[in-house]
DNA sequence: AGCCCCGGGACGCATAGCGTCCCGGCGGAG
DNA sequence: CTCCGCCGGGACGCTATGCGTCCCGGGGCT
């Protein structure tokens, strides 16, 4: 099998491209669908045309169908589509990129998934789904797990199958919330996962760009003490990465702050705690929830994708060791180019 | 893997295409090398340019070197090449066209290679080198082989490995020559066969387009005797497959003949015999040698080609049953398209 | 009722790749 | 030794494919 992937990339590596373009619409129809040919290239960034003439050679193979809203799999394009998930795996080598990464890296386990979230926001979808399947082998009954914010861990939370969980968990938030929308603050990313796992949440419902002064008022009252414990205490934690640049837009940090930041070298950010590049943590925006040396003896799972998040990932990953790195095939790739 | 192709073949069915013009062209390079570029365009019934593109691409992917002779395959050419067969017979679904035809027809074994050797020449030499492998399975100490004529029995004989052969072979042309080239007589062909599986030999050396009875009169003559008694008592037969059209066009076929022949439907030629397309005999050119009743009881080998010989090649198989029928891809196609 | 997104049609254009010719060189045959 | 033929590589115009883009009528959701 390995042999014969080997072959078809020297005797035809250009399927690779289109197993690529194939995939990701179908991908994006299953995850989107009923969805418009218009819709489809805008979010694929492939033109019109170039979507409509692969929807047309799909609908021809009978993978979708075309109704009044758009276009849908078939149930052999579903199928097709759930097969082509391990069929891509093996034809774009993940298994390699995977254990290249877990050779170089301190995390246990690396999982691949395809595309580039950086382009493609599906790709989160699946990210998600990966975290998921991760979570359903680590979780044991009475858990605490805290999450944290961004818009893949929405997507993680989003994935959850709400059936067969271990009872007792409680969910937190690994932080206060950073200003972003409330879809993908980890209170409400706390609040989903805690319902698709039918177990308890506990929220801090506190913003954390206060005055510092404020802020250590606020850890006193009993209620937040309490979710700060928890944090303190939870055996899994879900977490993704950010960058410096979506950092500094996203929050509008200071002149002076980003001014520090930039000189000491920071790339990465998680939970409010920016990291150099060699995975040193240079500085922290005043927050409460949980700190860098909470994390020792935590499972930690990591997840981040798109090519433009490899260094911040790596710089994350090497601030400690790890239970599992959950990411895509651009920022893989990035990453072995970067670490050699 | 099965399961792999199939998907393969639902995602993106043009690699079919782009992998058959590649392995023709390695399959060419590898008989024919050090070969030119126009040699090449020209035998595989390809422009010039196209050829020219896909050569500049295999030589890229380190598959070929080009000589002041012309291009060769490089070793790892020479490995790839090998490895393309078993994966063009999974990857065009060889063994379903194998089964089938089992299935239709009174064949024991049915082997399938890559091409149609009506466009391509060196598909031939495929054949060949299967029946070869044939009769190393087949072939037992002191046989009688009993050997047709044509190019395509040229290729068997050329593609025999002159070690490990049996002792005691005797190899015998099945009928008269032709009138052919020299290269395809029956005769011509039995004695290299002899020779390569070192074993012995017997010729007819007469023409069958004689008087009948001029004909009568030399086949009481003792040498001519000896050998068609060898053909009656040869355990093995080997043969090609003739169209009418092939057939009128080689021999010149008078007039009569050929009215007679079309109206009773011949469509098929064997050792001078000619077959309506149930493979009911209709007709025969008067000659001296091997006789369908003489067939019974023998390993029977057919070798056979090229979509235009399809029709013809079902017929002789519905003659009588068989040990094995040689094919190649497109003559194999288009009989499971005639017996539906 | 209105708006937005839907699929499908149309059409001009750009470009990649095709077809074709040419050249200088080398090797083998005579 | 010479010549012919085939070799690879270069060049170049053209065509046809497929890309980009706009438009239309329709239907569902708000």
């Amino acid at each position: 099998m390995d042999r014969f992937v080997s072959l078809q990339r020297k005797i035809a590596p250009e399927i690779g491209e289109l197993i690529d373009i194939r995939y990701s619409i179908l991908r994006h129809i299953h995850f989107s669908q009923p969805v418009g040919r218009r819709t489809l290239s805008s979010r694929l960034a492939e033109k019109e045309r170039t979507v409509r003439s692969e929807l047309e050679f799909l609908r021809q193979q009978g993978l979708l169908a075309v109704g009044p809203a758009g276009v849908s799999l078939t149930p052999e394009g579903e199928r097709t589509f759930a097969d082509l998930g391990e069929y891509v795996r093996e034809l774009r080598g993940f298994a390699r990129l995977e254990r290249g990464l877990e050779e170089r890296l301190p995390v246990a386990r690396v999982v691949v998934v395809a595309g580039d979230s950086g382009r493609d926001p599906t790709v989160k979808k699946e990210m998600g789904r990966a975290v998921v399947r991760i979570l359903r082998d680590i979780v044991e009954e009475g858990d605490i797990i805290a999450a944290g914010g961004g818009t893949t861990m929405a997507e993680v939370a989003a994935a959850i199958v709400p059936s067969g969980w271990p009872k007792g968990i409680t969910v937190v938030p690994a932080r206060g919330s950073l200003g972003e929308e409330v879809e993908t603050q980890a209170d409400t990313i706390a609040v989903t996962m805690a319902k698709r796992m039918g177990g308890a949440y506990r929220v801090l419902n506190v913003p954390d760009d206060l005055h510092p002064e404020t802020i250590s008022r606020i850890v006193d009252e009993p209620r937040i003490k309490e979710v700060l414990d928890l944090i303190k205490r939870a055996r899994v934690v879900v977490h993704g990465v950010g960058t410096l640049e979506e950092m500094a837009k996203r929050r509008g940090i200071t002149g002076d702050a980003l001014e520090i930041l930039t000189s000491r070298g920071a790339v990465a950010e998680m939970f409010g705690y920016y990291f150099d590049s060699d995975g040193k943590m240079v500085y922290y925006t005043p927050s409460m929830g949980i700190r860098p040396e909470d994390l020792a003896g935590k499972k930690l799972i990591a997840v981040a994708g798109g090519a433009k998040k490899a260094q911040a990932v790596l710089a994350v990953m090497k601030q400690q060791s790890r239970e599992a790195l959950v990411t895509d095939e651009a920022a893989a790739r990035r990453m072995l180019e970067l670490e050699g």
